[in-house]
DNA sequence: CAAAAAGTCTACTTTTACAATAGACTTTAT
DNA sequence: ATAAAGTCTATTGTAAAAGTAGACTTTTTG
């Protein structure tokens, strides 16, 4: 039950993006080699992954000198469940519970199996969560925390 | 967010050996063969998973003929967390929320960081479920679906 | 006691998915 | 024109998962 490498940094990478105050009014555009510093991941493995969320229609860049990456949308419209998505497929624990990648699983009969009800609310459960959760969110807890250690 | 399928095997079988009425009222022995028919898996890989069960103590066995395995305890105290973890190890997402198997993820400040925060609570989103939910608890909802379709 | 029917144990092989690296290319600002 | 950014695709390395093999032990029963 593991999130992967990519979707970790991506996560890391997008909620960074969210936090990144705007900078004299314009847009906070930030680059590959500066998120990679700041979170401690490969740049190129990084560039990867951004490219990925940027085909998804997640991120939006901006080429040459002074260019580099930001958010397609406002924090608040961008779910952990999109991000989780694009980078790591389905949520489901098993395919026959997947409404994005449905198939079978090879049990008897699919329609009494116990493990697919349960893996249904597992499936459930998480994608509560994460398709609840905006960057907006994530970024308002992390500030609350913040505060809560008076920094 | 993948279940494997030693887990899946795993938990397909303790179901299985829950849901088998008791024969004139001894144990419910079951052979490796009858499972890995029943359930469509190849016997030498349930071998093993019924095995490494077995070792975990929630499985007991009886060599020789007429033998075969048997639950350790009754399905209402063996919980699919159990089970879950013994064939697949720790339920969370990402290394630093786990409970079983805790290490520091890279992020910057552990404290303030917001995907681990996320993940914890998928993490006891996950344990809620597997924890509180017994092979009985499994049993009965299958046969609860039994009813419904008339059979 | 011998043979057959079960589980036990460990090692090996194959396959797949993940993680990471490399390098040539495109766009944009100055 | 050049340098600084992102773009794209291919390749490699590695580890975990899935599955296979085979020799061994225990138990029942004829």
């Amino acid at each position: 039950m593991r999130l992967s490498k990519r979707g970790e940094y991506g996560l890391r990478a997008m909620i960074m993006l969210a936090g990144t105050p705007e900078q004299d009014a314009s847009l906070p555009v930030v680059q590959i080699k500066e998120i990679s510093q700041r979170e401690q991941i490969s740049a190129k493995f990084l560039e990867q992954i951004l490219l990925t969320l940027k085909n998804a229609g997640l991120l939006h860049s901006k080429m040459g000198i002074g260019g580099g990456y930001y958010l397609a949308k406002p924090p608040g419209e961008i779910t952990l469940g999109q991000i989780f998505r694009t980078l790591d497929g389905p949520v489901a624990p098993i395919k026959c519970v997947s409404q994005m990648a449905y198939e079978p699983c090879g049990c008897p009969d699919e329609q009494t199996c116990g493990l697919r009800m349960v893996m249904g609310d597992v499936r459930n459960a998480i994608a509560d969560i994460l398709d609840n959760t905006s960057l907006a969110d994530v970024v308002k807890r992390q500030e609350a925390v913040h505060k809560e250690l008076g920094r």
